[in-house]
DNA sequence: TGTTGATACATAATATTCTTATGTATTATT
DNA sequence: AATAATACATAAGAATATTATGTATCAACA
């Protein structure tokens, strides 16, 4: 089972940010993979929309990058630049208290019984 | 505190399905005070949004509308039709799901260290 | 040795879904 | 009489994802 896409709208930048939190430093392929190992495939985290969102956030300065060769082939690590930091750790608590106001919402019994 | 707008995408077909399994009927703007009231005020939904999805939950079959008159004021009452009801139910399920998974990812520590 | 799949980056066209702004109108409150 | 709340609606624009496409390297296998 794969969640519909629509959910993971909105939460992308705070995954990003909080796998780079956990781990130093990324690479975008990695990512994806990271993700999708973590979640047992229910989140597969698609190119299209990792690519464009990690380079939001370079350019709004929460990431820098170091580029490596392996082998001919380009690796783009990505880590945590110190107001980077400061936001992972915001997004991730206002992620954490989102779901618990969602997880009420949905554990409601019927308000009309 | 209000959550930042992006975390409600992709949440608020299911959210209004579910006060609508919950509630029998309701009209919009009363969804609107219902969500405001159970998440003390942090999920604001506004109208632009409301009104485009209701539209959109009615002409895909899964509520069905009611027009009645206060006064000369018309309040237009969605319900779930049985599609609706099934379609609820599973969107309630996979949004609980997919916050076990996020709480999971958040709830990581580092795996660097 | 050549084809496939995995790795690794990137961008463009399109779709979806929201925000923000605007509009109309009724009713309640001050 | 004016303002806020109730109640509907839509349009322009922004944000963010999907889908498709492109380039290229490397590993495995037949």
């Amino acid at each position: 089972m794969i969640y519909s896409s629509e959910l993971i709208k909105g939460t992308l930048k705070t995954i990003v940010l909080k796998l780079l939190a956990d781990n130093k430093r990324m690479y975008g392929y990695e990512i994806t993979q990271k993700v999708k190992q973590l979640t047992a495939d229910k989140i597969q985290i698609t190119e299209g929309a990792l690519y464009p969102t990690l380079h939001a956030l370079e350019s709004d300065g929460l990431l820098v990058t170091e580029t490596e060769y392996i082998g001919k082939r380009v690796r783009k690590y990505y880590s945590l630049s110190r107001s980077g930091k400061t936001k992972a750790n915001e997004k991730v608590s206002e992620l954490a208290d989102f779901m618990n106001t969602m997880k009420f919402l949905l554990d409601l019994k019927n308000q009309s019984a």
